[in-house]
DNA sequence: TTTAGATTATAACGTAACGTGAGAGTCAAT
DNA sequence: ATTGACTCTCACGTTACGTTATAATCTAAA
């Protein structure tokens, strides 16, 4: 059942360059390979494949993508519901495209008056005009919305949560006077990591980063943070940004 | 009711910066500029600039747009007509992927089959897959389509084209010992360029040019052609190709 | 009337997602 | 054994802008 680079572009509509590409880039990386080095596809590489061309259809950049799906709790299904959502947002926007030029026709001919407003209606050239209900979902989730989740937690399972969080914490401030990149930070921060996706399950690479970033911008994050011991905000923004860049190629 | 370029971009929904590049690359110059140079735009450059959506929407690159919309006979109400077509084909493909999705999700729930080939209904990443249908319209019109044209003219028009076609061809080889820019065959050039969009009503400055590259490679041109002068056909292609650099900046 | 803030200009380098050869190795069929 | 269709890896080209950087212009408020 494994398929060869052509075999797959042909059956899905795209050249052997975008599949050579997306495995260059990592986004899809065939399962097997000859031992000449030819690409052999299998089923699950090809459901991935249409996962990804779901998202490109709807104009997310590839390193998104890659992103998203690559994230340990990205869910297939979940995922198709959203698209689905977003191709009936998508149909909505043509309507109204359709629309707009059904009245410039008339506009044309002289029939009805048309406000230059409403010439642009239905267009849509934000780069990604589905980021934000995607972001809602896998991107850049703050503080707020982490912390909303936190409380509809049960008592007994935020203190759970709370142990496993300190433990990571005191584990990194031993280690913070080192090197953000050794083996012991980056096992640590991959803990962290983990533990986000599990109990919050929503972090893509991304926002990890950004995360990091924030502990040392935003001073809430900052001097809890810091209470663990001086300057650990500063070090684990390091080794998140670290470890990000890591697991991105 | 001129308007500044952040208010047209604001109004329309894009960046100046592309009202910038649309300016550079000549697909849509402002008709006014204020003395220290800034761009004002007119009610019917709005009306231009909305038209050059809708064929950006429609995957058009802009090279192309701008080809289409500067041939003299280009014609808006034609060309919203053909949009609407495009813009509800979009939509048939679009509802397509939305079936494509759905059944996708069941069979990811186990309750239906699918074949590969299913999974990618919908999907369409040829660079434009409307092209073809704006082909037939606008662009790329081979020499069998022309000579059909030429056939459902009146025996009368048809002997009057004939006469200004040789005036044209017996000018052009007077001059095709000197130089294709020269003033004078850029002239006799330009008149022949009108010529065939008065009659034809269909070349844009890309076809242009690829027209005069057909007179040399196909020898049915050629030999008809050099009939008028030997090397006939290679000036025409020369002074052609001169034309439409000279057209495009 | 100066002065800050918003907008404009040009210039020029950066980026994303491939396209397009070039040169060489693989593979199945004649 | 040879052709023709694929395959591989560079590596540079392209499209449609994004993104600074630097300098002028304009507008309203102090």
């Amino acid at each position: 059942m494994a398929m060869k680079v052509k075999e797959v572009a042909d059956l899905v509509g795209i050249s052997v360059r975008t599949l050579h590409h997306y495995d260059e880039m990592g986004l899809l990386t065939p399962d097997e390979t000859t031992e000449s080095g030819y690409r052999l596809y299998s089923q699950d590489n090809l459901d991935t494949l249409q996962q990804i061309l779901f998202f490109k259809e709807l104009g997310f950049p590839l390193k998104q993508i890659k992103d998203i799906i690559s994230n340990p709790s990205f869910n297939r299904q979940e995922a198709l519901e959203l698209h689905r959502q977003m191709l009936l947002d998508k149909r909505r926007r043509l309507d109204q495209m359709i629309d707009t030029v059904d009245a410039t026709i008339q506009h044309h001919k002289g029939e009805i008056t048309m406000t230059n407003k409403e010439k642009f209606a239905g267009f849509d050239f934000s780069q990604n005009p589905y980021e934000e209900e995607a972001r809602e979902r896998w991107g850049n989730q703050k503080v707020e919305q982490s912390q909303a989740k936190l409380k509809n937690k049960s008592q007994e399972e935020q203190t759970k949560m709370m142990n496993e969080m300190n433990v990571i914490y005191t584990r990194l401030a031993e280690l913070r006077h080192g090197s953000p990149a050794s083996e012991e930070a980056q096992a640590a921060i991959q803990a962290w990591y983990d533990y986000l996706n599990n109990n919050f399950s929503n972090y893509s690479l991304e926002v990890f980063k950004n995360l990091g970033q924030m502990y040392v911008d935003d001073e809430r994050f900052t001097k809890n943070i810091d209470k663990f011991g001086e300057g650990l905000a500063v070090f684990m923004r390091d080794a998140m940004n670290i470890f990000a860049n890591q697991q991105n190629k």
